[in-house]
DNA sequence: CAGGATCCTACTAGATACTG
DNA sequence: CAGTATCTAGTAGGATCCTG
């Protein structure tokens, strides 16, 4: 038996960081941060289709786990800023790496996909 | 400016592989496939937890998706075996990627969430 | 054995309105 | 500006029963 399969204890890892980032907007978010501060309409003008209650509870998961900092400019009219921490940036090559594969396989998914659908019509 | 972060370009890229193994089993069926094919009930049993609608679902997501291959045994009793088609395959380092991430970081994503509980506490 | 069909519930997310 | 609160429709998922 060759072993280059994930074991077992990488699965709860792996539950983890979808956990995390696994929902509809939190790495639209994260990708749209970079590595520049962004205030919280800029990101919704920035997340087409994201609703503000979204937006909010994604970034507040987001703040909780670590992943981003919020900073409250007391000031009128109020100015807050998000940015990404470390954390999150060191998030950026494993997700470069899955992008990659999809990008790879894309054609071959959609085919696989009108095959099923056609077979099973 | 530099620019290290993702480019709009691989934010579908992101969404796809998501939308197809971002769900609750996906991920751990693969992972359980592994190379070797499985049966259903084996499937059953290894993924503690999952109900029987829930992984059929997910097979079925799977296979449409040209990750996963159903053969069906013409025997009495019927036997069905999975197994990981080529592509799924390559996903294994992207997702080993993933979960070394979150090995790196559950300590302090741990201790983030914490902080933050007690502070809104 | 390997599911499909059905019913029912609990959480999710959108729309809208209001506040510091 | 940057949210929160409330209400509601849609959906994911569990439990149960049935079939080739």
């Amino acid at each position: 038996m060759d072993d280059g399969e994930i074991p077992p204890a990488e699965m709860c890892s792996l539950r983890e960081v979808l956990d995390l980032v696994g929902d509809k907007w939190a790495i639209r978010v994260l990708v749209h941060l970079g590595d520049e501060p962004r205030r919280f309409s800029e990101l919704e003008r920035a997340l087409e289709g994201v609703s503000r209650r979204m937006l909010s509870l994604t970034l507040r998961g987001l703040e909780r786990n670590g992943l981003v900092t919020r900073t409250v400019y007391p000031e009128v009219p109020p100015r807050v800023e998000y940015t990404m921490t470390p954390h999150a940036g060191e998030l950026d090559a494993p997700l470069h790496a899955l992008s990659a594969w999809a990008a790879k396989h894309r054609t071959q998914v959609a085919a696989a996909r009108e095959a099923y659908d056609l077979a099973n019509a």
